[in-house]
DNA sequence: GTTATAACTTGACAGTGTCAAGGTTCCATG
DNA sequence: CATGGAACCTTGACACTGTCAAGTTATAAC
């Protein structure tokens, strides 16, 4: 027998990890009311403790939406891995498919989205924030792989498409564009497939 | 003589046109310490006033966050034309002119072009937006028409070339690429030219 | 059991947007 | 010229925000 519950559940103290109970309320917060509708204290409350408790576990709320971010981040990933895992087993295909998973992130987690590019809200240099970021980009990268398009390079096409469905999903959010009138196949471009 | 001073100036009562001068310095405001900037009560402060001041003029800070968009849009829109204008006299050119100054001023206009994409911070219904981000897209869509590619339409040109140049500067701004590896013509797409 | 540390609370502070109530200044009308 | 009313602005208050300082309590180590 352990001395103490917290040695099996990894719960500590008063709460137990309140940290990610944080994170987790700071998502629902985003998901009911949108980005104005998170607040430090409101967390603080959902989570069943007092306004001044989240400081012991981030650094300010910055710290908490850099946390978010990253969550985000990894939610982010395995949507565009899915839906790439449910195409068609075709580079164009699965370039689509990496390109659904984005836009259903994106529709579905419209705040932590938006948040998730908004670099002044959170600490960048968080080394979580950039390994979650980065394992998004590489699966969007390694699904550019095998196209080549004109003089442009591996990275040019990786911007392009990047920036072609970041753009898409923006414009759509703000209301600019109807994304039902135009979908995004209609405007991915059909590049060659690389030689080598 | 006129009567008053007011008569000549256009001043009015104690301050003057004090709509303008809150816009105003509200854009300053943005340029100076980014959206996180600004507030009301600062606009009024450096516009001279008391802090409720802006009521009388504006609903609320969505209300002047809406005046700050609208006339973001309308210099949003000269710098499409400006750039289009100085470009050489062939249908590539001229877009590329246009996309070009949506970058300069993405990048020049900074907080005001994240402001002016951020649909829940202003309101959408208010003529004055709907009259100056038609007119933007307007300049943006006639640099597209010269232009056919593949079987989409018009508008999936203009959707296409759109989207890319907002998640272009978007992701830039946000620092997820970088715009000196990889310049924007170097992705945008070489279209075909109309036959009719 | 004692002690030290981590987790959390309470209280305060300067900001924020917004509302209510009042006071000015201006202009049109009598 | 006087006067009433409208437009403009101020003062004060309220609830809410993030952050800091100080105190309290629970956990773990010894």
């Amino acid at each position: 027998m352990t001395k103490a519950p917290a040695a099996r559940t990894g719960k500590r103290h008063h709460h137990g990890n309140l940290k990610q109970a944080l994170v987790k309320a700071g998502i629902s917060l985003l998901a009911e009311g949108g980005l104005g509708a998170l607040s430090l204290r409101k967390c603080a409350a959902r989570a069943g403790v007092s306004h001044a408790a989240p400081a012991h576990h981030f650094k300010g709320l910055k710290g908490l939406l850099t946390a978010i971010v990253a969550q985000g981040f990894e939610t982010f990933t395995r949507y565009m891995i899915d839906a790439r895992d449910q195409s068609a087993d075709t580079p164009q295909a699965q370039l689509e498919g990496i390109c659904q998973g984005y836009i259903a992130f994106s529709r579905e987690y419209e705040a932590v989205a938006t948040l998730m590019f908004m670099k002044d809200r959170f600490y960048t240099s968080d080394p979580e924030f950039q390994r979650t970021s980065s394992a998004s980009y590489g699966v969007l990268a390694e699904a550019c792989a095998p196209f080549r398009s004109g003089t442009m390079n591996e990275k040019a096409i990786e911007t392009l498409v990047w920036s072609l469905v970041q753009g898409y999903v923006h414009l759509a959010r703000s209301g600019m564009i109807d994304p039902l009138e135009t979908p995004f196949e209609t405007i991915l471009p059909k590049f060659e497939l690389r030689e080598d």
